[in-house]
RNA sequence: GCCAAUAUAGCUCAGUCGGUAGAGCAGCAGUUUCGUAAACUGCAGGUCAAGGGUUCGAAUCCCUUUAUUGGCUCCA
């Protein structure tokens, strides 16, 4: 039987198992193989045989696939570790993920860190019993009897939901039996580091609804070096949790009596988001865009026209009675939209107006369940680049184009660039209460913004069911020090609101004609970008929107005068500078400076005054030298030149 | 909203079996005026998140609430 291996043929017994070709390639292989990828396709286990002429690919850790096949048998490890110490647990599911791995159980009783500790001890004894999987298969109607006698009422529900002729696989390793699909390692001492990193509540099936079970994570590597490694890293990433440092560093706080998702932004995270909303309105005037200001909230008539009172009331604030409709009722504004459509609608439009484009720095509210708010990232109330641009049809494309252009100039002034992703946000046919529009609307939107997309040659990922309720967006994604992912730039194609309100321009042929409307935003909301910013460069902030760039420090009180001078000078030139003239424990100073991460310090004694020169060293910790105060504030504009706009 | 953990001085954290609160750093006052990672002396600082309960007695045990954290579900 001829077997193709990276290209080359190669010729092997008929029957062979996909283990013993690899030992016969090399015994390197043979210890580094997990699952074999055939034709391409089909991931196998390696202990079956090879029957025909095919193409084989050995997948080890190195491979995404052999990640997945090695981490997921070692959640089955996790299983029958946790089925051994409670019989009474009953399983869920538990795949492979992102670098690890979970299971979901059933049980009345909590774990516990205790618990999670004793778990570890019985999987480390079921790697070392070093088990063989085997798999085999049952028709549906004897799988389910085997999952109801061994009491697994979840995975009954499972076989149940497959096909009625479906052929239902099983593994099994000593004397634990699982429902799954494959493929797996031969043994389970194949596993040489696993680790339980966390519990958590995690609903039946995703859906809020089900009842509530416990899901441990996990992860496993394929050496303890690599494990720690990998643990190592994630202890560092907390480190950069803006969270931490951007309460550490003053950035923000909350304070109980003010409540939940309502952070305070203190002096230095007042200052960065001053400069980051400057620096956004003036690249948009520069981009054409007309500024508006419009209300913080509205009567409940605007959100019955928008649709939000139908679609989005649980997340908003409400102020009165709902449902009383004889007195009159508000709600803070969860979005813009409604509120700048109004200032298209002010006067009959021409076609020459457009493109219109607004923008507005704006501040929304939701009513954010109170488990969804972390730090900065998820908050009730936030400041967001908003902007609406009113478009002919003819003007779609180019203007789409421009707002994502817009949108990778902000990215890439801020140093997030890289870090993002693209994804095309769609809505769920099947899920259409979700939406307003018909599915021809959602068609015509969804088809329009695909084409541009692929025209743009934008890399992106499909996202069903994430798309707003009235149109499909393009969705800038990014993921935080906890690798959990947000939507920082969103740029949305909205083909219904424009109807709702009744939006109309006057065209060339006099006609009334409805407008296209791109909803978008240039630098998504400032809390959050402040947030990831904070997290990207540990709280040290490039030169242009550190909120304190200099800080000037005397060393003897016979440079004070000198330090007024020079701090006033620096200030009156537009540097945010701050002084601190105490002379003493000038090391520690340093060291704080260097902490709160100040990108240039001044230290001035008596040679400096004398000179009228100072003494700079930068956040490192390097000593730049003795130099004029011209030479320091030509290096800072150089800086900040290059920094903020390349 | 759901599951779990946590909440003690400005910060980081001790506080045993239930016996009424402790350290380091920061702060303040004085001394020191010194050249690069915490100078010396002293002082002050706490309804132990809030409320209720058990108890002769609660930071400690129980309940409720609030906030914080990690998930789930949602979402910028």
């Amino acid at each position: 039987m001829k077997i193709t291996l990276k290209g080359n043929q190669r010729e092997f017994e008929k029957g062979i198992s996909a283990l013993d070709m690899a030992g016969q390639i090399s015994q390197d292989l043979k210890k580094k193989a997990l699952v074999a990828k055939v034709n391409g396709e089909k991931v196998i286990e390696l202990w079956q045989p090879i029957k025909e002429d095919c193409e084989i690919e050995f997948l080890t850790f190195e491979d995404e696939e052999g990640r997945r096949a090695y981490r997921h048998t070692a959640s089955h490890v996790l299983a029958q570790a946790v089925k051994n110490l409670y019989p009474k647990a009953k399983l869920a599911i538990g795949p492979a993920i992102e670098n690890g791995f979970y299971y979901d159980f059933d049980m009345e009783e909590a774990f516990t860190p205790q618990a999670l500790q004793a778990i570890e001890k019985e999987i480390g004894r079921i790697l070392k019993k070093n088990d063989k999987l085997e798999k085999f298969e049952l028709p549906r109607k004897e799988a389910i009897q085997l999952m109801e006698e061994k009491g697994e009422p979840y995975k009954v529900e499972l076989i149940q939901d497959l096909p009625e002729d479906a052929v239902i696989s099983l593994y099994k390793q000593g004397d634990f039996v699982d429902l799954c699909a494959g493929p797996h390692l031969g043994s389970t001492g194949k596993v040489k580091a696993m680790k339980l990193t966390q519990v958590a509540g995690a609903y039946w099936r995703g859906n809020e609804k089900n009842k509530m079970l416990q899901r441990i994570y996990g992860t496993a590597f394929d050496s303890k070096e690599a494990l720690d490694a990998h643990l190592e890293a994630i202890e560092d990433a907390k480190r950069r949790d803006h969270n931490k440092i951007g309460r550490e560093l003053e950035y923000f706080t909350t304070v109980d009596t003010i409540g939940q998702g309502l952070p305070i932004l203190l002096p230095k995270g007042a200052r960065v988001i001053q400069l980051l909303q400057r620096f956004v309105e003036d690249e948009e005037q520069k981009r054409g865009y007309l500024l508006t200001k419009t209300p913080l909230m509205a009567k409940r008539d605007l959100y019955r026209i928008s649709g939000h009172w139908d679609h989005y009331r649980d997340g908003m604030f409400i102020l009165g009675d709902a449902d009383d409709e004889t007195k009159e009722c508000f709600a803070l504004r969860p979005m813009t939209c409604p509120f700048q459509y109004q200032v298209f609608l002010n006067r009959m439009r021409s076609y020459r107006d457009l493109p219109m484009r607004l923008g507005e720095t704006s501040t929304l509210f939701r009513n954010e369940d109170s488990g969804e708010m972390h730090g900065l990232i998820r908050v009730r109330q936030f400041t967001i680049s908003e902007g609406h641009l009113v478009l002919r049809p003819d003007q779609l494309e180019e203007e789409f184009k421009g707002c994502l252009e817009l949108a990778r100039f902000m990215l890439q002034a801020v140093g997030l660039e890289d870090d993002c992703t693209y994804r095309f946000s769609q809505w769920d046919p099947n899920n259409t209460k979700k939406y307003e529009g018909t599915p021809e609307q959602w068609e015509e939107a969804q088809n329009l913004m695909g084409s541009i997309l692929e025209k743009l040659d934008v890399k992106h990922t499909i996202g069903i069911d994430e798309a707003a309720f009235y149109g499909p967006k393009l969705d800038i994604q990014i993921k935080n020090v906890h690798g959990k992912e947000d939507t920082l730039i969103t740029i949305q194609i909205d083909m219904l609101l424009a109807e709702k309100f009744g939006m109309e321009y006057v065209d060339a042929d006099g006609q009334k004609r409805r407008p296209y409307i791109i909803h978008r935003t240039s630098l998504g909301c400032y809390e959050r970008t402040l947030a990831l910013m904070l997290e990207k460069f540990a709280g040290a902030m490039p030169l242009w929107l550190a909120p304190t760039q200099v800080e000037v420090m005397t060393i003897t009180d016979r440079a004070n005068d000198w330090a007024d001078e020079v701090a006033s000078t620096m200030s009156m030139a537009g540097f945010r500078v701050d002084t601190d003239k105490r002379n003493e424990k000038i090391g520690f100073k340093i060291r704080e400076a260097q902490m709160d991460k100040i990108p240039y310090m001044v230290v001035l004694g008596d040679k400096e005054c004398e000179d009228k020169m100072v003494a700079v060293r930068d956040r490192k910790g390097n000593n730049l030298g003795v130099m004029g105060l011209d030479a320091l504030m030509e290096l800072l504009h150089e800086e900040v030149d290059t920094r903020a706009i390349k």
